[in-house]
DNA sequence: GTTTTAGTACTAATTAATTAGTATGAGACG
DNA sequence: CGTCTCATACTAATTAATTAGTACTAAAAC
C-alpha cells in the first residue's frame, strides 16, 4: 500500500502558491495563472480545489455562479508543517544538520545568518 | 500523468539510510534492520534495493552468492539535492525563507548559528 | 545424492496522485 | 423561448510508488 501524504503534494502545492497571492480565487483564476506556465485543463485545477477544500487546505464560499475559495490555513503554517515533515524524513528530526546544508552550500553567509538570529534575539 | 521523481522517495530513503550507515550492504541486512521498525517481506527490500541500482544510487557486486551493495554516491551529494529539491519546489529556489522558518520554529539558538555560521568562515 | 536453505528474477496487485472527459444545469443573450 | 456560455458534479483513465508472491537455482546440510 501506498501512504497518503500528510503534507502539501507537489501539485497542490503550485495550486496553493497561487491562492496564497491573492485575496480570494475562482478556479477560473487559478486555471488562467497555471496556463500560463503549462498546458493544463479547467477541470483539473477544479478537481484538486476540491480536493484542497476536502484536506481543510481551502475553504469554499458561493459568490454568484462560482464557488470563490480561500485558504484555510496561513500560509506561514502550512510551509511550517512541510518543513517539519521533510526534517523528519530526512534528518530523523534534527534541524541542525539541514542548517549545515543551507550554509555550505546554499550561499548563505554568516552576515545573512545573523541578521537571520536577530529575528528570535531582537536587540 | 505522474512525473516520476528525480529525487529519493519515502520508502528508497530508508533504505539508503540503512545503507549509508554501513560499508556495504546484502538485501538480508537491510531486511533485517527494517524489520525491526516494520512489518516488511524480503522480496520489497528486493526489489527497492533493484529499484535503486538502476537509478544509480546504489552499485553492486557480485560476492559469494549474495549481491553486496554500497552507496554509489555520496550521502552528503544526495542529501543535498533533496534539500535543493525541497527549496525549489516550496521556496522557488531561494534558501533564505527555509532559514527564517528553522530559525523561528525549530529551537535552533543565535549560539548554533554562529557556530554553524564559523563552517564557512573558519576564524 | 537428496533435501533444505537462501538467494535472484519475474510478475503482479494495490493505492495515491494526477489528469481530464462527459453530463448537466443555470443564467446571459439574441 | 431557444441557444450559447460557463460553472459544477461525476466518472474514469494513467502513471508512479509500494508491496509482495511465485518460480527457479545454486549451495549448504544432512
Amino acid at each position: 500500500m501506498r501512504r497518503r501524504s500528510t503534507t502539501l503534494t507537489e501539485q497542490e502545492l503550485e495550486i496553493m502558491k497561487v491562492v496564497w497571492e491573492r485575496d480570494h480565487s475562482t478556479v477560473r483564476d487559478v486555471y488562467e495563472t497555471l496556463l500560463e506556465r503549462r498546458k493544463i485543463a479547467y477541470t483539473t485545477v477544479m478537481t484538486m480545489m476540491k480536493i484542497l477544500e476536502q484536506k481543510k487546505y481551502l475553504k469554499k464560499t458561493l459568490a454568484d455562479r462560482a464557488y470563490v475559495y480561500r485558504p484555510a490555513q496561513p500560509k506561514g503554517q502550512v510551509i511550517g508543517d512541510m518543513v517539519r515533515d521533510f526534517i523528519n524524513r530526512v534528518f530523523n528530526g534534527s534541524a541542525e544538520p539541514l542548517l549545515v546544508h543551507l550554509v555550505q552550500e546554499h550561499d548563505l553567509s554568516p552576515e545573512e545568518l545573523e541578521e537571520i538570529a536577530r529575528l528570535r534575539r531582537p536587540s
